[in-house]
DNA sequence: CTAAAACCTGACGTTGACGTCAGAGGCAAG
DNA sequence: CTTGCCTCTGACGTCAACGTCAGGTTTTAG
């Protein structure tokens, strides 16, 4: 969708903004934006001149690629996940993948668990052995 | 420390293992514990045909050098932590990159758990959305 | 109008924990 | 003795998500 609706049943659109103001107001850089189109990830439009324009919220969908990225998932899965996050609906097999995923963020977490105690552990030895 | 305490308080030298039954043992490859060594994580003593000798314990000890790894830190900073591993005691800079390196993981815990509830989000309305 | 700031397209560099290959020994069994 | 497995030392390859630089165009502020 491209519009957005305003006050008294007019169709307001959105002005587009350009990649700098994306990468500002998403915190990332430049460069990741453009990495994320070449992976799939974003399509902008293109102003007469060349240059991308983003709708606003694409800020939104940049914030959640980062956070696919820091729970670990690729570009590709990323890619392959998008359509049923802004579709709503999915194949089973893209189901299979979503729940693959979450057990394998699951499991992490555990293990990072595991690894805080064995922390927990040297430190509260150190602590007392001064 | 080389030696072990068997029965009838005889003193025991436990079996140096090579390389290869290190890897097994830990589950890592060959390479792994020889990136290991050259990253000062490990010191082994060396046959007379230069082939590495390992305490039996080396492995309990890779084990946990692959949890730190999973938990996101670098071959120096496991450098850095070792001493207060197996010697018990730490100065107050080591003692603070513990903490720090635990509020690290602790953060990425979080992170990941936000991850996992945006996932489970978009698996809740993907699976009522057929 | 002009200078700064932002944007463009390549394309090579970085980082970390290894994988992998080459070529050369070492070691117990038959 | 030789076969087969293990080990050794380099040294280059990998992969992913960008960083960074070069050289040029576009937009914006004054």
């Amino acid at each position: 969708m491209i519009a957005d609706t305003g006050v008294r049943g007019v169709t307001v659109t959105e002005p587009l903004i350009r990649i700098g103001e994306v990468a500002r107001d998403a915190g990332v850089s430049v460069r990741a934006v453009r990495y994320y189109e070449q992976q799939g990830l974003l399509l902008p439009r293109r102003s007469a001149s060349g240059q991308r324009l983003y709708r606003p919220d694409t800020v939104t969908l940049v914030r959640f690629i980062q956070q696919m990225y820091a729970a670990g998932l690729t570009s590709r899965r990323i890619a392959e996940l998008l359509p049923c996050w802004d579709s709503g609906h999915t194949d089973p097999g893209q189901r299979a993948m979503l729940r693959a995923e979450r057990e394998r963020i699951q499991a992490k977490v555990d293990d990072l668990r595991a690894a805080l105690d064995r922390l927990d552990e040297v430190i509260a030895i150190t602590d007392t052995h001064p």
